[in-house]
DNA sequence: AAGGCCGATGAAAACGTTTACGTTCGGGCT
DNA sequence: AGCCCGAACGTAAACGTTTTCATCGGCCTT
């Protein structure tokens, strides 16, 4: 269909390989055919067909994300803090969502290989032997999130269990006691830490105190049934930790509803962050973890690995920490 | 670096068109021999190489997304639509987000060229010559929110005019009179109709009230600086319509520390009915945009355009509408 | 004036596939 | 028995680049 190299070197009456040359500024071409060249081209609307580019070449300039899902803040803000980054050492982005687990994670691999430098990994709910299953080898590779075993891949995860138990002792410390817990997707392994970090820190301080587990999917429709399962509870939680910011605030909106006040009647707490966390009335207690840095930081590792392809850099476990943001979801304890 | 499909032949003693045969599953070959290759490949853990296939085969079963930005709900909605229409098709995504404008639209477009089957673009500050001047021909593309010109190209758009004004007499129907507009960034094609919908509706039912103009960027940061504004002017509007619902939710912050309430005071509205609009407190107003379907409808067009290649399918223009949701943030008027 | 060197250019190989076209071979038909 | 046909498989061209290597001048040096 389109015009080639071919057809540009034939109307400048050069060859290719001096189209080539001219069109890369790889010198070798006296100043006056490089203007013609150039001329040309722009003439003819010439535009280098990427895939036989990168076939030689073996670079596409392009990096493959297999992301779980892309619906909301989260990846929003991840998202946005790859391309970002990406942006600024000249690469494109190539998106994939798992959705329905390993059968479509391992397609999405495939449809990849040849066309990516390098591979942005977050697939909590995928284990290891998936992985090295999986994973094309000797193509740079970033874990985002995922269960790591040996240190075959960079790996970059966020300080689950610290930001939970950060939440939970706040919760605590502020007076709250039965405090439940709303759950992610099953299998996950992000909600795997922080369940467990939240069971431990309860067990840890209020040994007497039973933990209420919720499930929960991550969405804000799931946090709201869970809402209203809560206001519902006899006797009732006086606070909530949900595993997630989205479920938190579906999860507010149900409490509102059923005539309770958010936190004199039921504190809410979330986790990531997100930017519409502080937006919420009131505004939502979280563990914050800057999603978009997180994104930012695996991009700039990835980047380092295929430009400085295979030297012995060892490939680095990245933990980001996860900050406790107190707002007014868990003002104050109520008197009892 | 990769096993070749020549490594494949090698190994299980055929040649490699046999392989290529087998494993496309073209027939041609004893159900013996598929079955040897199969093992081989399988146990090589060969992966073929997309960009040489797509060199031959002149399919990359990847398009492209040109998006002006990748911040905040709208465009995590939008890429959900886009994704999830794409993955039924058997497409990958390569997305690219033209911030900075012109210059950088124009680099993501070539680098593009031969690595997708078509383009899905939405550029609402890029005019019909800079299109016409960087979007590869011959290449299927659908616009999306672009101005349009000629039937070039086949577009979709939603009705902002149309919504806008069903917000605006909206408020004006419940009682609000002073009624301020909250701008998106300048040059904004979607924005400028949205606005001039405002102006329109103003003049044509209360033309005796000046329009309010402010300006604002889209994110919540520029509502918010809005809303403080807002709130210290003197007479104070009593509604406001933010073109977006991020500046809208941002804008509410803002009023409400500023001590006002929502909607007593001053009403607010947005555009887009993104997810959270209806998870704040109060619950947002607004033009109801189905933003996934927005994107999925898109994407069918593209993905028809590239099957039923070149034969005589007009380019359509398709307005998508935008419908007045109602809640609470917009309740009741002011008694006056 | 002859030889050598360097810069500009062209020819061709290479990247990893798919596919059009031959070739071989076995079997069924006359 | 000879012929033809189709199935299985191999050879090689093609896709659009980049890059190595060779070639061709011209100019500088001796």
């Amino acid at each position: 269909m389109g015009v080639t190299i071919k057809d540009v070197a034939r109307e400048a009456k050069v060859s290719v390989a001096s189209v080539s040359r001219a069109l890369n500024g790889h010198g070798g071409v006296t100043a006056e055919t490089l203007e013609r060249i150039r001329e040309v081209a722009a003439r003819l609307r010439y535009i280098p067909h990427g895939a036989a580019r990168s076939l030689i070449t073996r670079r596409t300039h392009t990096i493959g994300a297999l992301l779980p899902d892309l619906y909301g803040e989260f990846f929003s803000e991840l998202i946005r803090g790859i391309d970002l980054a990406a942006r600024t050492h000249g690469l494109q982005l190539l998106v994939s969502s798992s959705h329905d687990g390993a059968a479509e994670a391992a397609a999405a691999l495939r449809a990849m290989q040849g066309r990516v430098d390098g591979l942005l990994v977050m697939s909590p709910h995928a284990d290891a032997a998936f992985l090295r299953q999986n994973l094309p080898v000797g193509l740079p590779t970033v874990l985002m999130n995922t269960v790591l075993e040996r240190d075959d891949y960079a790996a970059l995860s966020v300080d689950n269990a610290g930001g939970a138990r950060l939440v939970v002792e706040h919760l605590l410390g502020t007076g709250y006691r039965r405090i439940a817990f709303i759950q992610g997707p099953a299998g996950n392994h992000d909600v795997a830490e922080r369940e467990r970090a939240y069971r431990d820190a309860l067990a840890e301080h209020v040994p007497d105190v039973a933990p209420i587990v919720l499930p929960g999917e991550f969405d804000e429709a799931s946090g709201y049934r869970a809402g209203q399962q809560l206001a519902a509870m006899q006797p009732r939680p006086d606070a909530v930790f949900a595993a997630n910011d989205m479920m938190a605030i579906g999860c507010m909106a149900a409490i509102r509803e059923a005539g309770l006040r958010i936190p004199e009647d039921i504190a809410v707490a979330g986790f990531d962050d997100v930017p519409m966390a502080r937006y919420v009335s009131p505004a939502l207690t979280t563990a914050g973890v800057r999603i978009a840095e997180l994104g930012k930081a695996a991009l700039e590792q990835l980047a380092a690995q295929i430009d400085g392809n295979g030297d012995g850099t060892p490939h680095a476990h990245v933990r980001i920490p996860a900050e406790l943001v107190v707002r007014a979801s868990t003002a104050r304890a109520p008197s009892r």
